[in-house]
DNA sequence: TCGTCTGGCACTTTTGAATGGC
DNA sequence: AGCCATTCAAAAGTGCCAGACG
């Protein structure tokens, strides 16, 4: 069973979430290495501390949790990546991932409203070298990262939304600037990393719905680079990706073309400096096709023309010319409609075929008038996976190597499977323990194109927090797949184990003191040895409940001071919690949680100076919890699958319905995986309609997400101390804007996204001016 | 010295605005 | 005026490469 955590001082509206939501890890790294499915603090916490919503009997609320399944759409791509040694570079400025994931949802409920999250957890704890053709473990893993999570721009979105189109996570990018601000996934360089996709009921967006699912598929596992290190995988990626097409044969930027201008400078500066040294060589004898458009030589402008060939100073003319002197006049458009007719044949998954438009391209050796380059468009290798002998990996403390490739051919293989179940719960602090929302951060995505311009406040509506009631329903298992025999519940004695290290006074009443009983000492790999050798997911996975008590100022230390970061800042039950936002203008960076009523402790989201924020929504008293991790430590066998499924539900309500008010809905955004979404009014929206039926529940954050610790890194982390004491060298975002112009806001943020753009607008566009345009 | 990272480059695709025709 | 298609430019994505860095 999965455990739950909520965040109760987010207030989400009906409409979709942020894109981006991050969590740092500091909440995970200062968790022992306790068998992950232990839910230690859940089942610490008093019963009435921990006890979630109770689930409405609302028969749309009962899901079909087995039947959730997806599938990697691309897998084969992915598996001819994974067959060499998949890499994935990795900028200062982000990059996303190639391939991308793509995926297939099915068995959802159409009525109900998921969101969908993706996080890349370390597979070991391994540094890697790429050393005679292999990858090697050289050393221990770098300090952890602070842990982000990309929450698909669509969510949340509707069981049917979720079902009728290809999901894509190709907005996420990955960074290794460990100060990242623009919510890109951090991860290390040189590391090895696996991609999960958690699929996260949310009846409405402000409640966890009942259920998360987890996924994993083994062939999207991949190391971290700053540079290709594999030229196969370079060679599959220019193949693959349209954004590489330049590079490839037929392209102008293919090893062909760059040899030849590197010659071609080369050539240019020795020339010159023989023109400058030799009078002989005049430049009126120039050739044109030399010279006269060429790139190169505009930007030698200042330099004399390329000499007559004839010249006897070149000192390599000879093979230049033979290389780059084309045998046809280059047509352009006609080199063009060979080039796009050579495209139109390859496939992203299965391309890197031939195709007739190469046969023509083939016999042009072109040369760009417009360019002076000489164009090749030389024969396209035709790229088989199959050709790419599988790049050794350590063998040592991965399964990497191993890892099973199910049959590429068949898209069906790729059915989920099942991890054990997990220890449900969705604890509710105490108001005595402030949740640990400084391990969360939210990247801010810019607004998308959104025609819902409703004036009226979407967060008015919020019942009186204290109406609000949690109870914790036991979470069921629902294995997805016949292959959750596999997945075989954990040992009930990790929860004996995890209270054997941990005590819950320590987690509630000692902030300072320093967690004890840390399994897993640095450089053991010993949770990985003991998984499966073919698939080590899940690691183990050390939540942090992380319920010590955080002050707003714990808080605000954790906020670095040059991170464009949404400040957030908890306080404990009863103060408000507010939220700041730097990157945004002065009058809308806080956010005010308060708690309502010390009982109740309902934290109330306020965004000052905003009239449409007066009434935020409340927030149940647990929403700030860390419970331990929900994912397995270690399941004892995993049959190799294309993808791994972790299935939980827990079923969670509040006691008061709060009538939402009409909201944007996902759909009614553009949808970054598929084409775009018609404009559809909110009000016509039966799910952000205020009439429909969803309760104010808000959930941004479940447990089983929380990263899987590394178990070799020392946990020298204090179990309840201050957050900001803990990781000094990744300083946290507690609450995180990001940009990203294809996601949703929750309610309290969205009044960002009705800003109008100035500029040009894009995707990674900066954020936008709040100032002129009207907030619902 | 070596391995790794970084920024710039040239190329491509994508995207949205601008324009013109109906 | 509205819709549609086309064109164009800007932005972003991509791998490569030389140099910097530790």
């Amino acid at each position: 069973m999965l455990s739950v955590e909520m965040y109760p001082s987010l207030t989400l509206g009906p409409q979709r979430m942020g894109d981006c939501f991050y969590r740092d890890r500091q909440a995970s790294a200062h968790m022992p290495l306790f068998p992950p499915a232990c839910d230690v603090v859940a089942k610490a916490l008093p019963p009435r501390l921990m006890a979630p919503p109770p689930v409405p009997n609302d028969p749309t609320t009962k899901i079909p949790k087995n039947d959730v399944k997806m599938e990697l759409e691309n897998a084969s791509l992915w598996k001819q990546f994974s067959s060499v040694g998949t890499e994935m570079i990795i900028t200062k400025k982000g990059r996303r991932m190639f391939p991308g994931l793509r995926l297939k949802l099915s068995g959802l409920n159409p009525s109900l409203r998921y969101i969908l999250l993706l996080d890349i957890i370390p597979l070991d704890n391994s540094r890697y070298r790429f050393q005679g053709g292999d990858w090697q473990a050289v050393g221990g893993a770098e300090a952890k990262l602070p842990d982000r999570v990309f929450i698909h721009p669509d969510s949340p979105a509707t069981g049917a939304h979720w079902q009728s189109r290809n999901i894509s996570f190709h907005y996420a990018k990955l960074t290794n600037n460990t100060l990242d601000s623009q919510g890109h996934i951090i991860l290390h360089s040189l590391h090895r990393y696996q991609p999960r996709v958690h699929v996260i009921e949310a009846r409405d967006v402000l409640r966890w719905g009942g259920g998360q699912h987890s996924f994993v598929f083994p062939e999207t596992q991949f190391l971290t680079v700053t540079a290709y290190q594999n030229n196969k995988i370079t060679e599959l990626k220019i193949n693959s990706n349209p954004f590489a097409k330049g590079f490839r044969d037929e392209g102008m930027n293919s090893k062909k073309q760059r040899d030849a201008r590197q010659k071609r400078k080369i050539s240019v500066v020795t020339d010159t400096l023989d023109i400058v040294n030799c009078d002989p060589c005049d430049s009126t004898e120039l050739q044109p096709i030399t010279t006269s458009t060429d790139l190169q030589a505009l930007a030698l402008a200042s330099l004399p023309q390329l000499p007559d060939p004839s010249c006897g100073f070149r000192p390599d003319g000879a093979s230049y010319q033979d290389t780059l002197v084309p045998e046809h006049p280059l047509d352009l458009g006609e080199a063009f409609m060979a080039s796009q007719i050579s495209d139109i044949g390859i496939s992203m998954a299965n391309g890197m075929q031939d195709t007739p438009g190469r046969e023509v391209a083939n016999h042009m050796i072109e040369r760009s008038d417009t360019i002076g380059e000489p164009a090749y468009t030389s024969t396209f290798s035709a790229t088989n996976s199959s050709s790419f002998p599988l790049a050794p990996l350590p063998q040592s403390s991965s399964s990497f190597p191993s890892l099973p490739v199910p049959d590429s051919s068949d898209a069906s293989n790729h059915q989920p499977v099942d991890y054990p179940s997990i220890l449900s719960s969705s604890p509710t602090l105490s108001s005595s323990s402030t949740p640990s929302l400084q391990q969360t951060s939210f990247t801010f995505p810019t607004p998308p194109p959104s025609n819902s311009s409703s004036p009226q406040s979407l967060l008015s509506s919020s019942s009186s927090p204290s109406a609000n009631t949690y109870h914790t329903i036991p979470e069921t298992i629902s294995p997805h797949t016949s292959t959750d025999a596999s997945f075989p519940a954990p040992p009930s004695t990790c929860h004996s184990g995890l209270q054997d290290q941990i005590s819950v006074h320590s987690l509630l009443t000692q902030p300072s003191h320093p967690l004890q009983g840390e399994p897993i000492s640095s450089g053991n790999n010993s949770s990985i040895d003991q998984s499966s050798a073919a698939f080590i997911y899940p690691n183990t996975l050390p939540a942090n409940p992380d319920p010590a008590p955080v002050t707003a100022q714990h808080l605000l230390n954790y906020i670095h001071p040059q991170a464009p970061s949404l400040a957030c800042s908890l306080s404990t039950h009863g103060a408000p919690t507010s939220f700041a936002f730097p990157s945004v203008p002065p009058h809308m960076q806080n956010l005010s949680f308060s708690n309502v009523s010390p009982s109740s402790a309902h934290h109330v989201l306020h965004l000052p100076n905003l009239s449409h924020q007066a009434q935020a929504a409340s927030f149940p008293p647990s929403s700030f919890t860390h419970p331990s991790s929900s994912l397995p430590h270690a399941h004892p066998s995993f049959q190799p699958s294309s993808c791994l499924a972790v299935s939980s539900s827990f079923q969670q309500s509040m006691s008061s319905a709060t009538s939402m008010p009409p909201t944007a809905h996902p759909q009614n955004l553009r949808n970054p995986c598929t084409s775009s979404y018609p404009p559809v009014e909110m009000g016509a929206i039966p799910q952000f309609n205020p009439a429909a039926p969803y309760l104010p529940e808000m959930v941004l954050h479940h447990p089983s997400l929380l990263p899987q610790l590394d178990p070799s890194l020392p946990s020298s982390l204090p179990s309840s101390a201050p957050p900001s004491a803990l990781y000094s060298a990744f300083p946290s975002y507690p609450l995180r804007l990001c940009q990203d112009p294809h996601s949703s806001l929750s309610i309290p943020f969205r009044h960002l996204y009705r800003q109008h753009q100035h500029g040009h607008a894009h995707p990674q566009g900066p954020y936008l001016d709040m100032s002129s345009r009207a907030v619902f």
